[in-house]
This record gives C-alpha cells, sequence and structure tokens, in this order.
RNA sequence: GCGGAUAUGGCGGAAUUGGCAGACGCGUUAGAUUUAGGAUCUAAUAUCAACAGAUGUGCAGGUUCAAGUCCUGUUAUCCGCACCA
C-alpha cells in the first residue's frame, strides 16, 4: 500500500494543533531555545517558495530541539502594513484592513498545510490594535528622550501620484509607479536620531554570532570613519571659517584648493561678493537637475567652477588657495566642504589636472606624475611632519590644530537619522497632536492605541499630505496638555515601525498592561537564533538593533541585543537560473507542489536542493527524486522485522547517521543530512530487512524534515505516543567506528590498489600488509624505496624511484 | 573604483579541512516488470582509450610523499557599497 499523503498531512496537522505540541511554556524549567524567521508581508499573492526555504531551516532546527528537551518558542507573525495592502485596496475599493485579513487568512492556511510547527498561539499582526498601541508606546518613549523629532527635508514628491517617495522609489528621478518626473519639495517630517547610537550599534557587533558577511554590511551601512574638523579662514568673507572634514589631517601641507558642496550655505550668504555670481548659479542649476543616478555615475570627469572673490588660507602655511564649487562633495556627508590634496586622492587629483592647480606631494611612495598616491609613506614636504609614519603624523597635527584652536579630532558616519514617516493611510499613526500654544504634544500613554480611523477613502490627498488629513474629527482634537483646540499629525509610521519589535511581542502577545511581561522577558531572553534574507540584514535588522538597545537604556528590557545569532538562507532561483519573477513567469508555486508531492516532499526538496545559504535553482525534476525518497521512506514497513536493538549489519551506518544529521542540523548543512539518511536507507535496502529498533531511530531524526510521513509511521507501527513529542536519539562515539577499514595504497601518490585492515591497525603493520600485496610488491620491485607513510586510516604511500 | 564571495561531470551539489575527487539526488543508457504509457526495480554513468593506462576541480606557476583544499599571479561570474573627503 501506498503512503497517502493528502489524508496523512491533514489528519496530523489537526492532531498537533489539537494537542498543542508546539505551544511554547512560559517561565518552564527545561532550557529555553528562540528561534525566529522574518515574519511575512501578507500579499495579495500567497506565499513563494523562498518563503517555504526560509523557514524550513529553522522549523527543522527547532523540532530537532524539541525532540531534545528544550522549550522551544518558534513563533510566527505578519507585517502586514505597507503600501502593497493600500494601493491594491485603492485600485479595488476594498478597505485595507479586509485585504489584509484576507491576505492573512491566505497565508496561514497555506503555512499550516506545509505543517511547519509554529506555536499558532502566539500569532501577531502589526496592523492591530493591540499591537501597534505599543509601536506608538515605543514611538512615545522616543519623543520624550528627543529621540522622535521633525526636521525639515527635500523630499522626493511625485506631482501625479500626488506622493511622497523614498529614494528607492524614486530612482532616475521617476515615480516608480506612474513615471512622471519627481519634483523635490521642502516638507517638515519626522525622524529618529538613530544617530545617537551608531557607536553602540556597530560595538555590539563584537560579541555577536553573526554570519561574517552581515557584520560587514552593518559595518558598512554604519560607516564610521574618523579624521579631523579644520578650520580655514577665508579671504574676502566678514572672519569666516569654512569648516572642512578629512580623514588625513595629516597631508594637511599638500592642500592646494577646496570644494564645497553646490548647496552649501556660504555661498548665498557672500553672494554679493562673488564676482562670477551668474556661473555659480549656473552650475547649481545644472546639479540641481542631475539626478542621484547621474550625480553618482561620472567619476572621472570631474566639473565645478571656481569663486571668483572667496579663497581659502591653509591654517598650516598660510597660503592662499582658490576655493571651486563641485558636485563631487556632498552636503549631507561631513561639512560639506573639504580640503584638496590631489597629490594623494583620486577625486582630487582628477579635478586638479582638469583645472590646471597645483599638486604638491607630501607623502612619499607613489608617483604623482601619474596618478594620485594614496597609499602610506612618509611624509615631505611637511615641515615639522616630515619624516613621520602616516598615523604619529595624524596624531601629531591634531595636537597641533587642537593647541591653535583651529580644528579637532572628529568621526563621521555614512548613517543619516532614519526618516520615520509615510503621507499614507495604511500605517500606525503617529500618536502626537500639534497645539499653537504647547507646540508638540505627546498623547497621553493611557489613551493608546490612538486608532487608526476606518475611512472611506484612503487615497492619498493631494500636496502628499496623508489621507488622515482630510478626516476632520480625526485632526481635530484638543490639546492634551492645555486644552485648547489643536491639531493631530496625520503622518503614519513606515513599514519598518511594526517589524522593529515584533520579537519582544510574541514573548507575551496578548499583554495589554505592557509590550511584554518582565519575567517572560528574562525567562526568553534574546531570540537565540535569526535567519532571514540578506535583504533584511542592514535597514531591518540594524533599525530593530535601535530600538532595542533605545528599550535597554530606558530599562525596558534586560538584555542589550536582540539577536544572539543570525544566518541567512539563499534565494530559490526559477528553473531556468534566473530570479523567480512574475514577468519572466518562472514562479514556483508552493501550493501546486504540496498537491501534487505533499508537505514533505516540498520540505525535503528545499533543504536539499543544495547550500542552505546559497542560491540554487528550482528543478521540477529533483523534486521527484525527494517523492521517491519519502515513499521509500514508506516502503521500509515492508521489510520490517522484529527487534528492540540495533542488527550488527546496521548499528554502525546507523550510529554514524544519527551523528551526521545531529551536527549537520546545528550548521545548517541540510543538504547533507538528507544525503545522508538517503544514503542509510539504500544500505537498509541493500541488507533487505530493517528492525523496529533500527526504524524507531531511523524515522526520529527524518521527522523534522518530513514530519507527517514519519509521525503516520510512527502510529501505524504502534511505537507510542505522539512523535513530535517524542525524544531525539543518541549516538555513540565509539559505534560509529567499524573495525575492518578499506585503505588506499599509494605509490608515489597514485592510487594502486584498496586492502581491508583492521581499524587500529599500526602504521608498521600496515606498511608490511602494503608492501606484500602483490601489485605492490611487483610495482616497487627493482625500485628504491624512499619514504613509507601510513596515514591513520586512510592510506599507505611509498614513495619509490 | 572599493569590499566580499564563488568557480568541481550533462544538471543541483559532496569531499572528515592537505590524504581514494565527483557522496547524495536529478538526468541519461541498458535490462526486468507492464497490453501500452506511467510508476517501480536492477545495473552502468567524469573524460580519452578495446585493455593496460593516461588525463581531470576557471587559467598559469609554486610548496608537498600527497593539493579542489596551502602560496603567488591571473580571468570570469555574482552580491554589497559607491565621488563618504
Amino acid at each position: 500500500m501506498g503512503y497517502d499523503f493528502k489524508s496523512a498531512e491533514k489528519k496530523w496537522q489537526d492532531k498537533w494543533e489539537e494537542a498543542g505540541v508546539f505551544h511554547a511554556e512560559d517561565c518552564s524549567e527545561k532550557p529555553k531555545f528562540y528561534g525566529l524567521v522574518e515574519f511575512p508581508y501578507p500579499s495579495g499573492a500567497g506565499m513563494h517558495v523562498g518563503h517555504i526555504k526560509a523557514y524550513s531551516g529553522l522549523e527543522v532546527v527547532s523540532r530537532k530541539r524539541r525532540m531534545q528537551g528544550y522549550n522551544v518558542l518558534f513563533p510566527i507573525g505578519f507585517d502586514a502594513y505597507g503600501l502593497p495592502t493600500e494601493n491594491y485596496a485603492i485600485k479595488t475599493g476594498i478597505h485595507p484592513r479586509k485585504v489584509t485579513d484576507m491576505n492573512i487568512e491566505k497565508f496561514s492556511s497555506q503555512l499550516k498545510r506545509v505543517g511547519f510547527s509554529f506555536d499558532w498561539t502566539r500569532v501577531i499582526d502589526t496592523t492591530q490594535e493591540n499591537y501597534y498601541k505599543w509601536t506608538q508606546w515605543i514611538f512615545l518613549k522616543m519623543f520624550e528622550k528627543g529621540l522622535a523629532f521633525r526636521d525639515k527635508t527635500l523630499v522626493n514628491y511625485c506631482p501625479s501620484c500626488k506622493v511622497v517617495l523614498s529614494n528607492e522609489d524614486s530612482q532616475g528621478g521617476k515615480c516608480d509607479i506612474c513615471h512622471s518626473d519627481i519634483v523635490q519639495k521642502s516638507k517638515d517630517v519626522w525622524y529618529l536620531r538613530i544617530t545617537e547610537y551608531a557607536d553602540k550599534l556597530l560595538e555590539g557587533l563584537n560579541g555577536l554570532d553573526y554570519l561574517p558577511n552581515v557584520i560587514l554590511q552593518q559595518k558598512n551601512w554604519i560607516g564610521k570613519s574618523t579624521g579631523a574638523f579644520v578650520d580655514f579662514d577665508v579671504k574676502g568673507s566678514d572672519d569666516e571659517k569654512l569648516r572642512i572634514y578629512t580623514t588625513r589631517p595629516d597631508t594637511l601641507f599638500g592642500v592646494t584648493f577646496m570644494v564645497i558642496a553646490p548647496e552649501h550655505p556660504i555661498i548665498d550668504k557672500y553672494a554679493d561678493r562673488i564676482a562670477n555670481m551668474d556661473a555659480v548659479e549656473g552650475y547649481r542649476k545644472e546639479c540641481a537637475k542631475k539626478t542621484e543616478f547621474e550625480r553618482t555615475q561620472l567619476v572621472k570627469d570631474k566639473t565645478g567652477v571656481r569663486i571668483d572673490g572667496l579663497s581659502g588660507i591653509n591654517p598650516v602655511n598660510g597660503k592662499e588657495i582658490p576655493i571651486y564649487i563641485s558636485d563631487y562633495v556632498m552636503m549631507g556627508y561631513g561639512t560639506g566642504a573639504i580640503m584638496a590634496v590631489p597629490a594623494h586622492d583620486e577625486r582630487d587629483y582628477d579635478f586638479a589636472k582638469k583645472f590646471g592647480i597645483d599638486i604638491i606631494e607630501v607623502l612619499k611612495g607613489g608617483d604623482i606624475e601619474k596618478e594620485a598616491y594614496t597609499g602610506e609613506g612618509e611624509h615631505v614636504n611637511s615641515e615639522f611632519l616630515n619624516g613621520l609614519n602616516k598615523a604619529d603624523a595624524i596624531e601629531k597635527i591634531i595636537e597641533f590644530l587642537a593647541e591653535k584652536g583651529i580644528g579637532e579630532k572628529g568621526v563621521q558616519y555614512k548613517m543619516k537619522d532614519w526618516a520615520f514617516n509615510r503621507q499614507r493611510y495604511w500605517g500606525e499613526p503617529i500618536p502626537i497632536v500639534h497645539c499653537e500654544h504647547c507646540g508638540m504634544v505627546a498623547v497621553p500613554y493611557e489613551e493608546l492605541p490612538l486608532k487608526l480611523p476606518k475611512v472611506e477613502n484612503f487615497a492619498p490627498g493631494s500636496d502628499g499630505e496623508s489621507p488622515l488629513a482630510k478626516i476632520d474629527s480625526y485632526v481635530n482634537c484638543t490639546c492634551p496638555k492645555c486644552g485648547a483646540p489643536a491639531k493631530r499629525e496625520t503622518d503614519t509610521m513606515p513599514q519598518w515601525a511594526g517589524s522593529s519589535w515584533y520579537y519582544l511581542r510574541y514573548i507575551d502577545p496578548n499583554n495589554d498592561k505592557a509590550f511584554a511581561d518582565r519575567e517572560k522577558l528574562n525567562y526568553w531572553g534574546r531570540v537565540d537564533w535569526y535567519n532571514g534574507g540578506m535583504e533584511h540584514v542592514t535597514r531591518h535588522m540594524i533599525y530593530s538593533r535601535f530600538w532595542h538597545k533605545f528599550l535597554y537604556d530606558l530599562g525596558e528590557v534586560p538584555y542589550d541585543e536582540p539577536y544572539a545569532k543570525r544566518t541567512a538562507q539563499g534565494l530559490i532561483l526559477g528553473p531556468d537560473g534566473e530570479k523567480m519573477s512574475k514577468s519572466k513567469g518562472n514562479v514556483v508555486d508552493p501550493n501546486e507542489v504540496v498537491d501534487e508531492y505533499g508537505a514533505d516532499v516540498l520540505r525535503t526538496y528545499v533543504l536539499f536542493m543544495g547550500d542552505y545559504e546559497k542560491a540554487a535553482p528550482w528543478s521540477k525534476s529533483s523534486v521527484k527524486g525527494c517523492k521517491r525518497f519519502i515513499d521509500r521512506v514508506w516502503g521500509l514497513q515492508d521489510i520490517l522485522v522484529d527487534g528492540d536493538t540495533y542488527s550488527k549489519e546496521l548499528e554502525s551506518s546507523i550510529h554514524k547517521t544519527i551523528k551526521k544529521v545531529t551536527e549537520d542540523i546545528e550548521n545548517m548543512k541540510f543538504n547533507t543530512a538528507i544525503a545522508a539518511m538517503m544514503t542509510l536507507l539504500n544500505v537498509i535496502y541493500d541488507n533487505g530487512k530493517i528492525n523496529k529498533a533500527e526504524l524507531k531511530a531511523f524515522i526520529t531524526i527524518l521527522n523534522p524534515f518530513a514530519p507527517h510521513v514519519t509521525e503516520e509511521m510512527w502510529e501505524k507501527n504502534n511505537f507510542g505516543g505522539m512523535l513530535a513529542n517524542g525524544k531525539w536519539v543518541d549516538f555513540d562515539e565509539a559505534k560509529c567506528v567499524d573495525d575492518e577499514i578499506e585503505i588506499v595504497v599509494q605509490i608515489n601518490g597514485k592510487v594502486k590498489t584498496k586492502l581491508m585492515v583492521a581499524a587500529d591497525i599500526e602504521a608498521d603493520e600496515a606498511i608490511a600488509i602494503a608492501k606484500a600485496d602483490e601489485v605492490i610488491a611487483a610495482a616497487i620491485a627493482g625500485k628504491n624505496v624512499v619514504k613509507e607513510l601510513y596515514v591513520k586510516g586512510r592510506l599507505v604511500n611509498i614513495v619509490a624511484k
């Protein structure tokens, strides 16, 4: 009788749910394991095979850990605020609430069909009042501490969609949605002062078990650099100081010009003294027209205009140097002004060559006739720095600058403050009231959640205002402080908000007194293992680490980093080797796979298809290989015999496989774990029979991968209880080795023959046996044996000339 | 441009960390079974060669008794950052 996955899978999913076997127990005596996967955005398209792979990894780890006696928290939820839902709602007229509920329903049933061992009693939805109440609560705490603030910014605005767009949605200066030209618009928006945590976020990385690549990407994102600020006097101004930032203050003697960003305020301030203001203005207009893409493209061909009327004075030698404006200097980094050292900076070099500016070498080691020398070297032409190396020179010059009061040590970050706003409906309302008398006032904590009002028209308003701005009953309120009529903030929070603290809510999802109970926080502690996509390791992870560190500083959480370990799965590519996309028509629907082959096959395949951390193309025929594997496992019941200990024939194979699977799962080497079980299966069929003890062990280690078929077999053979509640099997290291082993005999490193010998054979004996072999004897006859080696358990190598 | 990673049969990928290259799976070929197809089972399957044997882990060198693995150089692909001073 074949295995009927259709009925068995449904049956066991229901039984597991009924018995609550995957419910995590708060504050239990058992050791805890908190495994976290990135909760999905419930899109209308339904689940993707990528989700299955992303969740299957920690699913296997979680099921195994449960069987090993851990109290496992393996939760799931939905990150449901966001634009796609809202856009769909606008298009169809169905309310986003309804769309979200439908999509969550769809995702939930799909996830359940795959048999994931999530604790469904803890499911969260970021759009529910009892969840976003605490998102707002955290925001207000930040507001209280001055970390949430408002500031003017130039935003990308699409006049056609009437919406403010992120940089990602406005690439190339065109709106991603309607492709009209984006205009820059000044607007007051909310920011979170994440830069205040830049150092903590950087230092925190040290003790964490993240993939090296993840650490690197986070470091790059934070982008810390150390250097110095230096003030240059400006000739032609009223005693104006032009402050620059540099990482190489030691090259100050090589400065031959300065460059400021086109937006630099000094231009407007002294506009009447700049003789060529027309040219300067013309250049600035030209830059403003350039899209971000254009501005980053032309690396070699520098453009710029000299400011006629203002010049800089090099503070170390009093030399007068020209000042240029050029768009290779950005207003958003450092001070928007640089000192240019063409001899030792490629950009400055290109610029100097183009504009015919002097190039003065201050570091030995390169040939500045040909190109800028950016390496290290001894200082020359630098007065008191001459002869010093880079580190010493930097130290000395900073000392000098500080003494003279013309500069100081400085640190810069690439990371900017987090623009925390959306002019959209489907997001968490920002709980702030604007009062004419009191300014910005927080909605009192006891009034949270500030509910997102139900509206009929959730399309964005004109002029980039949030749809909430049109609802008078929402906007008009009284000031919580003075009681005067006031207006509510109408921006909502960005998508990233809800996901910045969701791992904390799983710990105590229904608490209405706090975001999570302190005792439970103490018990569950950090997420032990967080798996997700590489695309989320910078923004999402840094944002949530920031929120967590903020809560830690507030004393609201008992540990300072949210995630102890972070891994990432590789993409599943389409069968054509291309990234899956609807437009390419190469998307694989997990539902169809479950329909055709069953959930166990789908789960096994996504883990078997290749290295978990690498991208691999989907192969329809390889899926069939996993189907065969599952069917052959079921077929073991046809050759089942009695026996309550491992048989001599299979004992070492079973121990070896248990060892391999046990270790591989922890290292996310799921593909080789499955391969090892396939190998064992082949060994068993070669053996012709399997006894009950052996079958128990086999289906136990297979259970995390293929829980349904193994559970069905467990029941059918009356092994007792439910396998999901079962105990993991141990292996005995001593029994993983065979008595007799095959060794290879090489002559001059080439394999000549293979011999069976006792596993504990000594070198002398092994070599003697090898030399006694007729093939070897013949090969070395008449030759001079130079060297004889025995590598334990592996080979004998005889070097003969 | 900078940083990181990868490169192994027809395909996805293994390789105890310097010790039999190609585990496991797919595909292919032959056979069995079947009215047929499908499914299943058995065997073969890196390349060249009838065999002996030789060659073989992107390419070129090197170290070693022994190299996919270590060293030097080089090429290609992918990812991240990108005029960050």
